[in-house]
DNA sequence: TATGAATGAGCTTTCATTCAT
DNA sequence: TATGAATGAAAGCTCATTCAT
């Protein structure tokens, strides 16, 4: 854990504290706290708590934006794309619980942060040359919720404790259920 | 609206504040601009700041356990069940935007609040008993995640403007693809 | 002292803190120590230190001016309006020590506050009108600094406890020296 | 620049940003950016920020009280004296503006640093001699005010973009009328 | 000599809460 | 019931200073 730089440590506890208890709900004292230094040294890596959040979102939103660019978008047909975007979805969601949360946090706590892109934009552009070209007849904004929402929902119930399969039961079944669907 | 009692006007200030800006992002002195009275006035009618998010939580709660216990339960077969989940969520969510708003920031943001009993759960039972009855293949969880997901995310777009359809078409879309998915 | 609004208070006490240790060098504590209140309370009279500065410069830089105004400007020759001007200058210093002082920290320290139009602007323009109808031959800006100048130190020396003559004496001897080298 | 020891350079600095900002105004990080360093460099030249100020304190007034006592004090006459010292003090105002101002903000923010001697107090010893010598009726006081008071705000004027003219016009015009004042 | 990370005290400001009126 | 002033704790942030390298 010493062996990261102190920057990439306070990103590290700032996601998982921000991810739970909001932005506002998070103090810097707090991530001071779990980062093992003073509420000081942190602005000798972030200028205010504000250049964390904005520091944060575009990291964690190219992150998940690549993985979608890379192995989403170039699928063939539609029901390969939504299979595809479940699948990269729920692993992202088990590898980066805590950039997944603050991911769902930040969608909806609108007013405390400033806004920038989402990933979801341009998931939702894809859904909709898709639904342009006739290969699905559900509108693009549906599939999109079915989608991401389905995987939101079941991520935050293991992550409450409430849903005790395994991770591949659950993107079997998940992954099953959303393509019959929206297809 | 100065027809209400003010402890409504509170609770009503409060809840579209809370589920916008989360508990912590929301200050006494908000609630009481928004309502146009001063900061002391609301001490005369709840206790504290945890105290107005205590009733809150309660009777948002209370409300919309009542209709699923009325409307959805009395349904016979698991088809029936979650379509009709289904329409009483989206109309729920459409005429109580700032309740069903707040219901998802209380989910994540679970440790700026006390948690009380969420009608998740008793939706999880129902779905339990039709999974050990047979009549779904689908484990309780994902067919929960699918139904509450699917509503809470097109509801999020909506809230966005990023979803332009009717409510109408919204519902009728949304609870296809839902009985798709989990029949 | 009781009998003042708080905000006065914190006025007075702010000029006498302000003018001696300087922007920067005074804390919301001492004054909020001098009105003997606490830190928070100075926040629901001014919203920020910046604030109070701005009130205080508004408030002496107009009482300051309207004296002149009434005073000194409609006086008839050049000699009047000098003669005059030390008169207000010095009875102005005497009664208000603290804002005389905040006057002179408030022009040289011109990078810690906000810069307003402050009275020397006025009274120049008033010994350039003179320079050009030809009623002195000294060019403006030195007549200014020999008058504000002049008042100024006398007045520094005295709160130094440097110059013991009682005010009387002063006014006297300063007038007679200004006029001697201004006409 | 680069020729100069490092801590002659933080010295200038320091004078030049002390001069505008104050004491408390300007930071030890304000000094490193402006002689190109790093905060921690600083401690090796000086052992703090007060150090830094009582080496200025004594640097400056014995360089102005050097020249005064040199070319001031072994005039004959009381007028010569006078006549001498404006031309002293414009001088050096000309030529160490920052070094002018900062005595200016030192006489006045007496709180902020620890009082040491100033040239003044020699100047005021040179004038009660005079005084008692019978070689002027005006007290020391007023001549000392009229004649540094005069030149300080002349600089002020000069400073703030105010004061047009060339140096050699604001010298002799305001050593002529400081003259007139005094004999 | 110089850097850059860190500390710790102190600063400005916010905010839930109390209370006299 | 409501106001508005005040409290006191805690927040975000700054800054002089230290220290390992």
């Amino acid at each position: 854990m010493d062996l990261l730089h102190t920057k990439e440590r306070i990103a590290r506890a700032a996601v998982r504290l921000f991810s739970r208890k909001g932005f506002k709900g998070t103090t810097i004292k707090d991530i001071a706290r779990e980062v093992g230094i003073t509420e000081g040294a942190i602005y000798r890596h972030f200028a205010s708590k504000e250049d964390i959040i904005r520091h944060l979102t575009r990291r964690i939103t190219e992150d998940l934006g690549r993985r979608i660019q890379r192995e989403v978008l170039p699928q063939k047909t539609f029901r390969d794309k939504v299979s595809k975007l479940v699948e990269v979805l729920v692993r992202y969601a088990f590898e980066n619980p805590d950039e997944f949360r603050y991911l769902t946090v930040y969608h909806i706590l609108r007013e405390e942060v400033p806004q920038e892109d989402l990933p979801g934009r341009r998931i939702l552009e894809m859904f909709r040359n898709a639904y342009a070209r006739g290969e699905t007849d559900l509108i693009p904004e549906v599939v999109l919720s079915v989608v991401i929402g389905s995987v939101d929902r079941i991520f935050i119930l293991k992550d409450l404790g409430l849903a005790t399969a395994s991770e591949e039961d659950i993107l079997d079944q998940i992954r099953r259920a959303i393509l019959k669907a929206v297809t």
